[in-house]
DNA sequence: GCCTCAGCTTTGTTATAACAAATGCAGAGT
DNA sequence: ACTCTGCATTTGTTATAACAAAGCTGAGGC
């Protein structure tokens, strides 16, 4: 359910009780978001069953899961390997944000409260600090918690969910992004406009905020691909 | 990959060699597509593999992949359930059909050549024939052959097999409209103007197109649930 | 040097068995 | 009539073994 980095559960304790699948399916996944596996390596049942634990079968669901989610490949002759990442691939997702994101914010609107707006308060203070820190794992992840403390609001069931979906997929990106992002981001408060069309509640502001945000992030891509 | 009714393999035979938990997948997604689950309905593991053949663990690998898509959900205890279709959740997919369509039509004009011009006058004729002969299940398969020849123009490798999850998705919904929607559909001819619109090389006309005819279904569907 | 091809190893696939939790049902008790 | 309890069945989960295809290695030939 997370993205890039693994947050802590919302539980006190890891669940035991949980199947192994699932415990394989999230260690797996946080691997993948980290990028601890090199885009075009093939990995196979086996190693991963003896890595994180169990057997082939609940390593094999894990792998339809995220092979269902993009997070994995089949190659042409059944071979498990992580998705290949390039520049155009890159800017699709980000044209799938530009499309959806503006209109979960949007629809997300009449439904924002005082502790969704504390939360995107926080995630944008914790973004600067990583920003300034020149913390780029801290950034990414907490700009992930700005977003979705935002779009968490919104009803829709199939809309957020599809949102996640893209934002897994960047996880394989980060480690192209890396080395030279954290020197030149952009300096426009994106989210400062979009917390004040909150405040106002005008959502076309809000819409025209986050989609500039997501704007300026294609536009840092076309620029250094 | 085809939605509502199965078509026919674009190979002249059944690839042998295809893995079964392939097979076993296509022929639950058929059947999930053509409602012949009923909603919230269970299914298990080894009832589905004595009906589709094979053991557990190649249905274990289809039933994972299809609750990654929400075609099939998990319940709190496990068990795996045909999802529920509530009004709700068919105009959620709608308004997402709305948000994405019309931009993959769009982004996929420049793309478009006689062939795909060609496939999408016979799905719109067979469309209309089904119409006529108020055969609904025709109805909706020709309906899904004539978007998709369209965006499968659009090079997007997100966009478009994002729509073709939602469609997935539709699948338990038929049931519900099945009975009184052949009578009363919408005599406006928004496939026309798409293809008109395709002709002209009008982007923003094609948008329109595609968004009204999304548009018609639902507001056919505000009306009658 | 470069290619080919035998062989061995690794890999995905599938079936099966054992186990624990959940479910369904029958019968006793109120 | 209704509820609760105990047991048999069903269900998902996991490990393991056998099999075929794909990948890999190294020797031999051009």
């Amino acid at each position: 359910m997370t993205n890039f980095i693994a947050d802590p559960l919302p539980n006190d304790e890891t669940d035991a009780r949980a199947p192994l699948h699932e415990a394989i399916y999230q260690a797996l996944r946080a691997r993948l978001a980290s990028g601890a596996f090199a885009p075009g390596e093939s990995v196979s049942l086996r190693s991963l069953a003896s890595d994180l634990g169990g057997s082939v079968t609940p390593v094999r669901d894990a792998v339809w899961r995220l092979t269902a989610e993009h997070a994995l490949t089949i190659g042409p002759t059944r071979r498990i390997t992580v998705p290949e990442m390039d520049m155009e691939g890159m800017k699709e997702l980000m044209r799938a944000r530009i499309l959806l994101e503006p209109e979960a914010a949007a629809r997300a609107l009449p439904f924002i409260k005082p502790n969704h707006i504390a939360a995107m308060l926080n995630a944008n203070a914790a973004m600067n600090a990583a920003l300034r820190a020149g913390d780029m794992g801290g950034y990414m992840m907490s700009n992930h918690n700005f977003h979705f403390a935002l779009y968490r609001a919104c009803p829709s069931s199939v809309i957020v969910p599809m949102i996640e979906s893209i934002w897994a997929r960047f996880g394989p990106y980060m480690r192209l992004m890396y080395p030279d992002a954290v020197n030149d981001l952009d300096v426009s408060d994106r989210h400062g406009d979009a917390l004040l069309a909150i405040e106002a509640g005008d959502a076309s502001a809000l819409r025209e905020a986050i989609s500039a945000d997501v704007g300026d992030g294609l536009d840092w891509l076309m620029k250094s691909g």
